[in-house]
DNA sequence: CAGAATCCCTTAGGATACTG
DNA sequence: CAGTATCCTAAGGGATTCTG
């Protein structure tokens, strides 16, 4: 695990920033996503990711739980099953996370489009 | 300047990640928030953004020039200035950072009672 | 099965110095 | 004023190996 992960005296960044810095690593998304359709156990998220390490989705796991957005729940069977869950709190995300979604589609094109102008500049 | 940052031939993220990687960067979220209110040009940005150095503005700005979030006005006094305006795609990100924006201060207070309800279950 | 530990490489971005 | 050019460090995250 990475050294000073949990630190209690992390500096308060900017409010717009406190979420985006949380959830806008390389997986949350993702990983909320799958969640939102129901509970996954560890293996299943992991390979409904496609792509994600094991250390990675770990960390961005425990970062979630840590948050309040999803739940580790330990099934004490042998051999260990652990169920993630989406919380209240991370449910009510997922209007935000639409959002997002609608703006990059709608938006895709125009955005390509000024790539291009751009890099055409740039090149000449 | 970072190698590769004008590379045409970028990886396309899964396009609910597009946005974040484009935007969700440091300084970005700052940067937009600054220029809605008005034009500013690049050293009255970066005073107001506060703690940003001109090396991590000017990457930031080039980035959403490329996007066509910003755009960049040379104005050909002496000595130069440039003038840095929000686009109307830009501006279309406006309700999208507010929601982003509210959703945090609404849910700040939660998020931090499920970290020191994490932390303490850590520490003992 | 669900991780923890370790190694390693890449990149973001701060500090600093210089320029048209 | 508005950058560019370097150097440098810290963090993210992939690959691999080990374990209760």
């Amino acid at each position: 695990m990475l050294p000073g992960m949990f630190d209690k005296t992390e500096d308060r960044p900017a409010s717009s920033r406190l979420l985006l810095d949380q959830i806008a690593d390389k997986w949350s998304i993702l990983v909320l996503g799958a969640l939102c359709t129901g509970p996954l156990r560890f293996n299943a998220l992991k390979r409904s990711l496609d792509g994600v390490t094991q250390a990675s989705l770990t960390q961005t796991l425990r970062r979630l739980e840590r948050n309040g957005i999803v739940e580790r729940m330990v099934i004490s069977t042998s051999p260990i099953a652990v169920e993630y869950v989406i919380t209240p709190l991370g449910r009510s995300l997922e209007p935000l996370f639409h959002s997002i979604d609608d703006w990059t589609r709608t938006s895709l094109p125009e955005v390509e489009a000024a790539r291009r102008r751009f890099d055409e500049r740039r090149r000449t």
